[in-house]
RNA sequence: GCCGGAGUGGCGGAAUCGGUAGACGCGCUGGACUCAAAAUCCAGUGGGGUUUAUCCCCCGUGUGGGUUCGACUCCCACCUCCGGCACCA
């Protein structure tokens, strides 16, 4: 055997070991209490792992390892978001089918996932494109629907010209396609739709119920957007033929109602055509037309410009009966509040925008309380604060919150409006028209209209295709699959239509976490005894990448189960932890940038195993830098924990030779190393807890330490520590110290809090604030006896001299000051 | 524009209930070992000044103020970088 640290020797033969013992197996029901430490799990892409992505298998590997030492059955499981847009993309690019393409991505990701050794549950390991999965997939969304919560609409929905299929609102980023920066446009289509919307108030409250980032918290708060205020009926009359028309808008400030001068409707409203006067409505439909075409992106872009057009038709002002013309304008939105605003330009900045340029009258309705006010001056710009109320008739000098209740109220008395709540998150564009998805198990019939997929006929398989591209027609390819559309109605038996529309990708990942604890059950997706045994998880892992997708639609798809009675609990993730991202400097843009294929930056772990192990690899990607934030990756950075693991392998049989009593230094820096680890990894922070193993080694590789050598039962008790960082090093070390049972059998150690505390402490002793001198005292001494000590150091004696002390400022253990007369 | 996070040696980063700034590591310098190199080991390493040397002194945590015996840490104003949202009525 040889003697120095080969970890190409040892890493392979425990990585054996531990799959012929089935070391990583969870038993699926424990004495032990639960604890499920879930990672995000990948798509298969083509191009592999980078050390970037291994960072965050790395720290959950940890964590899970930690806490089986601690004594939990650990559930760590792993698998594959392989249906969707990324793995279909990758292998139209190259020419390969998607189901061969992804298999094979898969073998080479698994491939690599191995290498790191986390304790992955295989025989757990899931495939959302399977049918065995996607079965289940389609289970819960017929679910959905039968409680109404999935609904077919018409409605004009974002469109990606590149990867020709609709897109949800989460997945558009600044008018552009999230998966290929395309900019996005509108095509107006028949979707399915999941009504999130339905849990906007309990997805917002029971954020207050989960262990999370706040980040993460505030980002899906805004994307919730609540908001409080009123829905105001305005009467329109139509200028083409006198009807009449209820037009409601939603406001967060009925205070100012006094000072609408006029209404605005977005372009896409139903009203407009049927209130448009016969002179406007050429101007109307050209209006209507342009914003139709002009792409999301390009209209953000022109945000200050503000364009519009006047319909010719009035409304009136509900409060004081006021007739104010009705515009159309891109500015309001169709999807939010109703779909039209009442304008004040007084007291909104946009309103005010749109009045100036068409000079539509600008009427102040609120002033700052106490303030001067100037007569029948037009204000240069808009006042947004609250204030008190003025031109509000039997409303003036209220207080703009008083007015608000005020207001409300006598609107609902007249039957023209009433408080309400508005919420920014929208209905979910359920349908993709692609390929590469679960197909929607819906059937239309001719005679008994739109038909759910019995539930004993699921899965409905996506049949094998030879031209799986995407048509751009608005259509999936499955249409253009006779034998996958042409079905007989299950109510009826005559001849139907299947719905060729596919699922999104964030649909199978939206449930996952609940077939892991029994992957492979055939009859149902999963069972409530099971459900309520490991579930929710206790620790996700995850990039910050789905704050706001992946995780909202898991915690919506568990609210629903939740609500049909399928399981106990209505949030998935307890605790969710993200990890920062890997950069390194590119050379192509010579900036320090996100690791990716096109930036040329990335770094393949395969090489990096086999120069140093994987053992090296984990720690240094603990070491790297604070777990939550972004880092940058050095190439020489990984030398340092290569060389402590080498330091520490060359040192264990020194320490060994001599087996030295228990001396009370080494004990008290073993228990202050246990202290710290478990602090650091507590507190996520890996790396400091990768320094303290280092201090700690520094430490005992004093020579006066390895002369009297040290007890077996610290050494022990180190490697225990260490285990979780290098699994393979650490059972090694732990076998040659004669050991015949796994290392991660043991118990994770516990300090001794009084043996932490020296009795002595080095003191600092300051004159006027600065540093003079240092004082070894007892860690009792009294006031009275420390400083008369620190009087005694010369130093401090010199400096005192000729001065007065004013005062002595004395903070036991920690530091004595002398303020004195002058500096 | 709004909200959030962060600015510390040549580099990654420690320390934040205010109490010895720079732990740990990379790199660098010098030395040992070697025919030589690699590996390893030892010493040094924030800047400036002073001394034969030991010592010692000054400055120093993005900038400018403030509170305090004492500020990387707290307060005010500002600069820079990063992230999120962005006509949401």
């Amino acid at each position: 055997m040889s003697n120095s640290y080969q970890p190409q020797k040892i890493e392979p033969k425990w990585h054996r070991i531990w799959k012929e013992t089935g070391a990583h197996k969870t038993l699926q029901r424990s004495e032990k209490p639960k604890y499920y430490c879930l990672d995000m799990f990948p798509y298969p892409s083509g191009s592999g792992l980078h050390v970037g992505h291994l960072r965050g298998y790395v720290l959950s590997d940890v964590w899970a390892r930690y806490e089986k030492l601690r004594g939990y059955n650990v559930l760590h499981p792993m698998g594959w978001d392989s249906f969707g847009l990324p793995a279909e993309n990758d292998a139209i690019k190259r020419g390969i089918h998607p189901r061969t393409n992804t298999e094979k991505n898969i073998q080479n990701m698994k491939r690599q996932l191995e290498q790191i050794d986390a304790m992955y549950d295989w025989s757990r390991e899931i495939n959302t494109s399977s049918p065995e999965y996607y079965k289940w997939t389609q289970w819960i969304f017929l679910k959905m629907y039968k409680n109404g919560l999935a609904y077919r609409k018409l409605v004009p929905i974002n469109w990606c010209p590149s990867c020709k299929t609709g897109l949800a609102n989460e997945e558009v980023v600044n008018g552009r396609c999230e998966r290929c920066e395309t900019p996005v446009t509108k095509k107006n289509l028949m979707q399915w739709m999941l009504r999130i919307t339905k849990y906007a108030d309990r997805l917002l409250q029971d954020l207050d119920k989960v262990d999370w980032p706040e980040k993460v918290k505030t980002m899906q708060t805004n994307w919730i957007g609540y908001s409080e205020g009123a829905e105001v009926i305005f009467k329109a009359v139509s200028a083409k033929d006198e009807e009449e028309f209820d037009i409601p808008v939603f406001t967060t400030r009925p205070d100012t109602l006094f000072g609408a001068t006029y209404m605005v409707l977005a372009p896409e409203h139903e009203l407009t055509e049927k209130i448009s006067s016969p002179s406007q409505e050429k101007e109307v439909q050209d209006y209507i037309e342009r914003s139709r075409r002009v792409p999301e992106a390009e209209r953000l872009a022109q945000v200050k410009e503000k364009t519009g057009v006047f319909t010719g038709a009035y409304a009136i002002n509900p409060v004081n009966r006021e007739k104010i013309p009705i515009w159309i304008s891109d500015y309001v939105l169709l999807a939010y509040g109703t779909g039209a605003i009442m304008a004040v330009p007084a007291h909104d900045i946009r309103d005010f925008e749109f009045a100036t340029k068409f000079h539509l009258p600008i009427r102040e309705v609120i002033c700052s309380p106490g303030a001067q006010r100037k007569k029948d001056s037009t204000p240069k710009e808009a006042y947004l604060e609250e204030g008190e109320l003025i031109n509000s008739g039997s409303f003036n000098r209220l207080s703009s919150e008083k007015a608000r209740e005020k207001i409300t109220e006598r609107l609902h008395q007249r039957n023209l409006g009433k408080r309400a709540v508005s919420y920014k998150l929208r209905d979910w564009v359920f349908s993709r028209q692609r390929y590469w998805g679960e197909p929607i198990p819906i059937i239309y019939c001719e005679r008994c209209g739109e038909i759910p997929v019995p539930e004993k006929d699921l899965p409905v398989e996506l049949p094998q295709v030879e031209k799986y591209q995407p048509s751009g027609t608005g259509k999936s390819p499955l249409e253009n699959i006779p034998e996958f559309v042409n079905t007989t109605c299950p109510t009826c038996g005559s001849p139907a239509k299947r719905e060729t529309d596919t699922m999104p990708q964030w649909a199978g990942s939206s449930w996952y976490f609940l077939r892991y604890p029994d992957a492979h059950l055939e009859k149902v997706a999963f069972e409530k005894e099971t459900m309520n045994y490991w579930l929710p998880v206790d620790m996700y892992v995850g990039g910050i990448e789905h704050a706001i997708l992946h995780l909202l639609y898991s915690r919506f798809f568990t609210k629903v189960l939740y609500d049909q009675g399928y399981i106990d609990f209505d949030e998935p993730f307890q605790r969710l932890f993200n990890q920062g991202m890997v950069c390194k400097r590119s050379k192509r843009t010579g900036k320090v940038e996100k690791m990716s294929k096109s930036k040329g930056n990335v770094v393949n772990p395969d090489d990096l195993v086999e120069k140093y192990g994987i053992d090296t690899v984990r720690m240094y990607e603990l070491f790297i830098g604070p777990a939550e934030l972004d880092c940058e990756w050095q190439d020489q950075g990984i030398e340092g924990v290569f060389r402590f693991l080498k330091k520490t392998w060359d040192l264990i049989p020194k320490w060994e030779a001599k087996p030295g009593p228990e001396d009370t230094e080494t004990k008290t820096r073993l228990h202050l190393l246990i202290r710290d680890v478990t602090e650091r990894i507590e507190a996520f922070k890996f790396n400091t807890a990768v320094s303290s193993f280092m201090e700690f080694v520094n430490f005992l590789n004093r020579s006066e330490i390895l002369a009297r050598g040290v007890d077996k039962k610290t050494i022990e008790t180190f490697l225990v520590l260490l285990a979780p960082f290098a699994p393979h090093f650490c059972e090694e070390l732990w076998e040659r110290l004669g050991h015949s049972q796994s290392i991660f059998k043991e118990k994770w150690p516990l300090y001794d809090p009084s043996l932490v505390e020296d009795r002595l402490v080095r003191i600092a002793v300051q004159v006027n604030g600065k540093l003079r001198g240092t004082l070894l005292l007892a860690r009792d001494t009294p006031e009275e006896k420390a400083v008369e000590e620190a009087r005694k150091i010369e130093k401090i004696r010199k400096y005192l001299e000729g001065k007065e002390i004013k005062k002595a400022v004395f903070v036991p253990s920690k530091i004595i000051n002398f303020v004195t007369s002058q500096g």
